[in-house]
RNA sequence: CGGGGUGUAGCGUAGCCCGGUAACGCACGUGCUUUGGGAGCACGAGAUCGCGGGUUCAAAUCCCGCCGCCCCGACCA
C-alpha cells in the first residue's frame, strides 16, 4: 500500500499546519526555493493560479474605470524620503542599490518596496486643473521587501502584486475609491477564490505607513488564523503634500488633491491554498484551477485499452466544446503509464475539482464515474451526458466550496466580553475573537503582548452596539475582529 | 543581530565517535509482468561528501578558519 512515496511524506494538516502548507507547496509544484534568500520560484502549475485571479482583478479594476501604467523599478533616496512616516515605516525594509556602472552612487536608489513616492513626484506636472482629476492609475509590477522571516507566496523577499494610485480633487470621492478598490478584492476572495472575507478598517496601529487611515479584508485560514488579503488605503493629502502636487479648483483656489493606494499580492495564491487545501493536498475553487477535470482511463489489457480509447476519442471532441463560468473547460487525460491510484492521489494533491474515471465496466455500461476532489463524492454518469452535466457541476463545487468555507469561519467565530474568556477562547479554539475595545493604541499593544492576537478590522457592516474594552473597561461602540494572524 | 541545529546523488538519510577512497530509500533510465486508491522483478545511470587550509602513507571521518541553510525572538502584502 502506502510504502514509500508521498501519501506518508505529506504531513497531515492537524498535526504541523505550516509543515502541511510548505508540503503542498513543493509537493504540488505551485512554486519551488531559489538561490537568493528570501525569495522564491514562482512554477508553472502556481503561477497558472496566480494569472487567472490576477487576470480576474484585472478585469474588475479596468471596469471601475483604471488605466494599466508603469513606473519604474527604482526609486530615488530623495522621493523616497519625502513623506516622513512612509520613510520610517519602510526604512527596515528597503533594499538599496548602492554601487552601479561600476562606482559608487552618490543618490542611492531603493528599488521599490511600493511606489507612492515616484508616482506622487511624476504625477505633479500632470495634475494642474479639477478636470484632470481623478486619475486613476494601476501597475502590475514586482517589489522588494527586506523580510527577515519568510515563507512561501505568503511573504517573501520579492514579490508580485497590483498597486492602484488614484488621486482625486475632494476627500469624499477619495474615500469612495477606497472602498471601489476593497470592494474589487471582496468580489475576486469571495466569487473567484471562494473565499469569504470581513471587510474593516485598520487600527492606527496596523495602518499603511504614511496613510490616514487603512482598510482591509480580512479571511480565515483551515487552522483559524487570520490572513490579511488586501488592503485599501485613504492616503489623503500626505503625499501629495510633500511632492508638491496642487490642482486650481473650480473655486479657483490652488489644493492638494487626495490619493488612495491599494494592493493585492501573490499571497492570495497562499491564502487560497490555506483556505481550502485538506489531507490531500490542495482543493481548489473551479474558477482559480489551472484544470478543472482530468481523465483517468483505466485498462488492464490491449482489448481494454482499445475499447476505453474507443469511447474516450467522442468524449474528447465533446469535451473541447464545453464552456464554463471561467472560460473554456479546462481538461486533460492522463495516459501516463502510472497506476490509476497513483493519478488518483497526484491530481488531488493538486486539487483538480473533478476527476473521471473510465473503465472496462464503464465502457461496457456507457458510463463513467465522476469524481469530486472537495468531497470525494463518485457519481455515475452516462457518458453522453457527461460534457454537458460539467459547467453545472463547477458551478455546485465553486458554491459549496464557498459554503463551506463561511461555515468554518462561522463555527470558529466566538464573541467574548472579558479578559480572561478572550484569553482561554484564543488559546483552546483560536479563531476570531470578536470583542470591545476602545481604541487606545495601549489596550491594543496590551492584548497583542500577552496573547499574540492583534486587531484584524473593525468590521463595516459591524452592528452598533454599546459595550466595554476587555482592557480598561472604557465604554466602545462597537466590537472588533481579534485573531492571531499570518 | 542573540540562542539552538544542520550541511554526503534531484529529495530524504546512514557512515564520522574508532581514518583505508561512499551506502540505503524515494525519484530517474531500459526491459518484462502490471493497472477501479500511491504496482513487482531485473539491469542501469547518477556524489570531486558546503568551501579553504592543516595533520597523515591515507581524510566524508581528526584539527583550524570561512560560508550557506533551517528553527526560535524584534518588522510585514
Amino acid at each position: 500500500m502506502a510504502k514509500g512515496g508521498f501519501v506518508t511524506s505529506i504531513t497531515r494538516q492537524s498535526e504541523d499546519f505550516p509543515g502541511w502548507y510548505n508540503d503542498v507547496v513543493l509537493k504540488a509544484e505551485l512554486a519551488a526555493y531559489s538561490p537568493v534568500r528570501g525569495c522564491m520560484i514562482i512554477r508553472a502549475y502556481g503561477y497558472a493560479i496566480w494569472e487567472s485571479m490576477r487576470d480576474e482583478l484585472d478585469r474588475h479594476i479596468k471596469a471601475t474605470g483604471h488605466s494599466n501604467v508603469y513606473f519604474p523599478l527604482f526609486v530615488p533616496r530623495s522621493l523616497l524620503e519625502k513623506e516622513a512616516e512612509h520613510v520610517e515605516g519602510f526604512d527596515p525594509q528597503v533594499a538599496w542599490v548602492t554601487r552601479a556602472g561600476g562606482k559608487d552612487l552618490d543618490d542611492w536608489l531603493a528599488i521599490r518596496p511600493t511606489s507612492e513616492a515616484i508616482i506622487a513626484d511624476s504625477v505633479k506636472d500632470w495634475i494642474q486643473s479639477y478636470r484632470d482629476l481623478p486619475l486613476l492609475m494601476n501597475l502590475w509590477n514586482n517589489v522588494v521587501r527586506w523580510e527577515l522571516r519568510t515563507r512561501l507566496f505568503l511573504r517573501t523577499t520579492e514579490f508580485l502584486w497590483q498597486e492602484a494610485h488614484t488621486f482625486h480633487a475632494t476627500e469624499e470621492e477619495a474615500a469612495t475609491e477606497v472602498e471601489t478598490g476593497l470592494e474589487c478584492y471582496r468580489k475576486v476572495a469571495e466569487d473567484w477564490l471562494a473565499i469569504p472575507v470581513i471587510r474593516g478598517r485598520k487600527s492606527e496601529g496596523e495602518k499603511f505607513p504614511g496613510a490616514v487611515y487603512t482598510t482591509a479584508i480580512e479571511a480565515m485560514m483551515r487552522d483559524t488564523k487570520a490572513l490579511q488579503a488586501g488592503t485599501s488605503h485613504m492616503l489623503g493629502q500626505n503625499f501629495a503634500r510633500s511632492a508638491g502636487i496642487e490642482f486650481l479648483d473650480r473655486d479657483n483656489q490652488r489644493k492638494h488633491p487626495y490619493g488612495t493606494s491599494w494592493g493585492f499580492s501573490t499571497r492570495m495564491v497562499g491564502a487560497t491554498i490555506m483556505a481550502h487545501g485538506d489531507d490531500a493536498g490542495l482543493v481548489l475553487p473551479p474558477n482559480v484551477a489551472p484544470l478543472h477535470l482530468v481523465v483517468v482511463p483505466i485498462a488492464r489489457t490491449e482489448d481494454e485499452r482499445a475499447a476505453v480509447e474507443s469511447v474516450l476519442e467522442p468524449l474528447e471532441r465533446h469535451l473541447a466544446e464545453v464552456t464554463t463560468a471561467s472560460g473554456p473547460l479546462r481538461w486533460q487525460v492522463d495516459r501516463r503509464e502510472e497506476s490509476p491510484g497513483f493519478k488518483f492521489n497526484h491530481w488531488e494533491l493538486r486539487g483538480v475539482p473533478f476527476r473521471l474515471e473510465i473503465g472496462p465496466r464503464d465502457v461496457s455500461a456507457g458510463q463513467a464515474v465522476l469524481v469530486r476532489r472537495l468531497d470525494r463524492a463518485k457519481e455515475t454518469l452516462s457518458l453522453d451526458r457527461i460534457a454537458s452535466e460539467l459547467p453545472a457541476r463547477l458551478l455546485s463545487c465553486q458554491a459549496d466550496l464557498y459554503r463551506r468555507a463561511v461555515e468554518f469561519r462561522d463555527a470558529n467565530s466566538h464573541v467574548v466580553d472579558d479578559y480572561e474568556t478572550f484569553k482561554s477562547t484564543l488559546n483552546d479554539q483560536g479563531g476570531f475573537l470578536y470583542a470591545h475595545w476602545c481604541g487606545q493604541a495601549s489596550c491594543e499593544r496590551q492584548v497583542n503582548e500577552e496573547t499574540g492576537a492583534t486587531i484584524r478590522v473593525i468590521p463595516f457592516d459591524g452592528e452598533p452596539e454599546a459595550g466595554r474594552c476587555l482592557i480598561d473597561g472604557r465604554p466602545s461602540a462597537q466590537r472588533v475582529v481579534f485573531a492571531r494572524a499570518y
